[in-house]
DNA sequence: AGGTTGATTGTTAAC
DNA sequence: GTTAACAATCAACCT
């Protein structure tokens, strides 16, 4: 029998993280404390910036994929010394993310018949940024019918039922779980459920096992081997279990380092929805969650979508200009990379895809103009082979659980290996240091490591490239102090008053941000 | 197809 | 041989 003890990969992280309460929490995730007064209940919330465990690392992805969008990373980080701070210690927590300092939330027992939770990211019917703050109307067990019972007027918004209400129909048999009343969390959401006033059980069975199966590993497998382990007495997929045949997902490799693709409008719901729904049914199964967000999805008004669709929008603008930067990087990187690599054979050069680097270099032409690389007739042949040695050698191998640097510049690049640059190629990255040059200005008396050789990583110097592009978004005058103080003004203000020239902070911080770096936190 | 989350498990590399 | 880290997979739903 093989017992394992999984430890989450931000648990380890997690541990030297200050979890917010008087005693140490190693679960990121259900982080409840109890102080006495207060419950702290700790919803670490996915977030744009979050790098999923689970990443893999391919060698550079130089295909078309014309959309990615990497991980956004506000500059500030959450004051954890604020992290015991209360509403009413903390001013702004009422205002604006009453948890996205560190994921806390206050929780009193004793004031209410119905403990509230509170969720963050959540947004106002306007559109606007309610203070993020969901407080969920924690209902017992089985009161979710006689909501309905005890107040007409929601049971006469209850609207027909629909498929999806069905299922959710079938998954309040089961009354052993904490009930969510979706219209009480959709009211404290802000959301405009659009009269989709359903209550949603998340039953999960007691005792029930976890949310998801585990099917077996698949790494190497074929189709056929899944039957040859199934036969040999290991765990069957779920898919193999009455349920509809999957299609053999094949994820492609991706260069860890590549651009994230903005998640859709409806992922980003998911995220700062689920949080909430988890919160509550901690049991509940993905599924069930998954129900739930869908429905109040469904619900949600379409004021409250656009507000979504608009951060994914903004994602996607962030996307193309760190694409470009990635792109730029990896051409710079191919043109480093041959001083410790023999040069292809001839043969190889007719074998490698010089889609690879063409296709880059026309999708960024513009990029490259100035590069006197580029003017230089009979070099191209050797990017392909070039780019064909770049993956996993440069790239390190990403630990998720390792201390990521938490500096800004990381937020889309991992830490490069020291490249050894001979001084010739140097000149070529000319090119890059050119995209880079206002980030050098202001920067470069910040990082004085920026005059050290490794440095002259492209990967390195895309990570900053990407760090003054998003401070520039933010103002570019403004020096990381300032950024911070911004921030903070606004989450004062209840984020309400901008600051000029400013990234859309609703979406930036005060809708994602703080949970993000929470996130980012637990990460590292 | 790929994205959302988290649990699980197989594989692999390191010791 | 043990252990840790990584990668893959699944759930329901949306884009």
């Amino acid at each position: 029998m093989d017992v394992r003890f999984y430890l989450p990969p931000q648990s380890a992280a997690a541990s030297d993280t200050p979890c917010l309460g008087p005693s140490p929490c190693l679960d990121p995730y259900y982080c409840n404390k109890f102080d006495g007064d207060n419950m702290y209940m700790s919803l670490t919330e996915p977030s744009q910036d979050y790098v999923p465990a689970s990443q893999s690392y391919p060698g550079p992805s130089l295909e078309n994929e014309d959309f990615n969008i990497p991980p956004i990373t506000p500059p500030s980080l959450p004051d954890h010394s604020l992290i015991h701070l209360t509403d009413v210690e903390s001013g702004y927590h009422s205002m604006c993310h009453p948890m996205s300092q560190n994921g806390l939330l206050p929780f009193h027992p004793q004031n209410m018949d119905l403990p509230a939770i509170t969720v963050s990211n959540m947004l106002s019917q306007d559109g606007s940024l309610l203070s993020n703050s969901l407080s969920v109307m924690q209902e017992l067990r089985n009161t979710e019918r006689t909501q309905y019972a005890s107040h007409p007027q929601m049971a006469a918004m209850r609207p027909p039922v629909q498929p999806a209400d069905i299922r959710q129909q079938g998954m309040m048999q089961h009354g052993q779980l904490t009930t969510i009343n979706q219209s009480q969390l959709s009211t404290q959401l802000g959301l405009n459920m659009g009269g989709n006033n359903v209550s949603h059980n998340s039953p999960s069975p007691p005792g029930s096992k976890s949310a998801t199966p585990s099917p077996s590993s698949s790494v190497h497998e074929d189709e056929g081997d899944d039957a040859s382990k199934i036969n040999g007495g290991e765990k069957r997929p779920a898919s193999d279990m009455g349920k509809k045949p999957k299609t053999p997902k094949k994820k492609k490799k991706k260069d860890p380092n590549e651009p994230q693709k903005p998640v859709s409008a409806y992922a980003l719901f998911f995220r700062d929805t689920q949080a909430a729904i988890k919160g509550q049914n901690p049991n509940a199964t993905f599924g069930e969650v998954s129900k739930i967000v869908a429905s109040m999805w469904d619900g949600l008004g379409e004021e409250q979508k656009q507000v979504y669709k608009k951060k994914t929008e903004a994602a996607k603008k962030e996307y193309l200009k760190q694409l470009a930067a990635y792109r730029a990087s990896l051409v710079s990187k191919s043109y480093s990379e041959p001083v410790d690599v023999k040069a292809p054979q001839p043969s190889q050069m007719m074998n490698s895809k010089p889609s690879v680097f063409h296709g880059q270099a026309q999708a960024h032409s513009a990029l490259y103009l100035n590069s006197p690389y580029h003017q230089q007739p009979g070099m191209n042949p050797h990017i392909p082979a070039m780019h064909s040695s770049l993956p996993r050698s440069i790239a390190p191998k990403p630990n998720n659980q390792l201390p990521v640097t938490v500096s800004i510049s990381n937020m889309a690049v991992s830490p490069p290996p020291p490249i050894q640059i001979s001084p010739p190629l140097h000149q070529h990255l000319n090119m890059q240091q050119h995209q880079n040059i206002t980030m050098q200005q202001s920067l470069g008396s910040q990082l004085p490591m920026q005059v050290q050789p490794a440095l002259h990583s492209p990967t390195m110097q895309q990570g900053f490239t990407l760090q003054q592009e998003y401070q520039n978004l933010i103002n570019p005058t403004s020096t990381a102090a300032q950024v911070v103080t911004q921030a903070m003004e606004y989450v004062r203000s209840g984020c309400r008053n901008p600051p000029a020239q400013t990234v859309d902070w609703n979406n930036e911080y005060c809708n994602n941000g703080g949970m993000q770096r929470d996130k980012a936190l637990y990460l590292t």
